[in-house]
DNA sequence: GCATCATATATGGATAACCAGATATATGGG
DNA sequence: CCCATATATCTGGTTATCCATATATGATGC
């Protein structure tokens, strides 16, 4: 992956927002994420289906509901830059967190191999 | 400052290069940058105004030329994210520094003290 | 088992905002 | 005046966003 392709993901608020979150919490599924950003559905699949197509996000199908990831290709650098970020704790992101820790309604994870 | 505003200027190539070449070259003029970049001195001048502006870069006067380095005040996890991706050594960059070693005219610089 | 409905997500199309690039011109030091 | 650099203006292209709609899955009732 090259940096600037990265870079181009990083500089845009949706998109850094949900991969902070995806670095924090490992797995999400849309609508938690669009409940986290307080943004509309559509505004959110957009951006998954751009930081997918990039190569940045796996996604797995599980019922109706569709979890996204950091890709398990990702180059280690890149995870590198992503968690220096994280640990950085932007201010949206804080509220980005607080607001998923208060989501009522949230879809079930298995409770063991999640990998 | 801001993950956001850092990669911002990241995820766009022109700028990206200029702050590899900083960050690998210590001090720069602006013709220098134009030579490395291979690209107009217009362009190279409207970006390092971006940077400098947001105080990515120190600008500094000394006769004829003026000198970009990365800011001083630069926060250390930025300081990271550049030198892990310059690390990275991802393709352009590795041209620019070949033309930059190449270039001839280059203005001198001090002998002792340059910091 | 099959229509139907609700939920979760994706996508098409239109619009608007932003931003990079080029040309021309200005500034400022030697 | 020459050189190095900065800036103003315009223009085209990218890209984010919104609304409406399409798709996929699961649940319900018959």
């Amino acid at each position: 992956m090259e940096p600037l392709h990265l870079y181009r993901h990083l500089g845009e608020e949706t998109r850094l927002r949900i991969l902070l979150l995806l670095a924090a919490e490992s797995e999400l599924c849309v609508c938690e994420l669009t409940e986290a950003l307080h943004a509309g559905q559509p505004k959110i699949s957009r951006h998954l289906a751009l930081l997918r197509e990039a190569g940045l996000l796996d996604d797995q199908r599980r019922g109706r509901w569709i979890f996204y990831r950091l890709a398990g290709s990702l180059d280690s650098w890149a995870r590198e830059v992503i968690e220096l970020t994280r640990k950085q704790a932007p201010s949206p992101h804080l509220q980005d967190l607080a607001r998923l820790a208060r989501m009522g309604n949230r879809p079930e994870r298995m409770q063991c191999c999640a990998g």
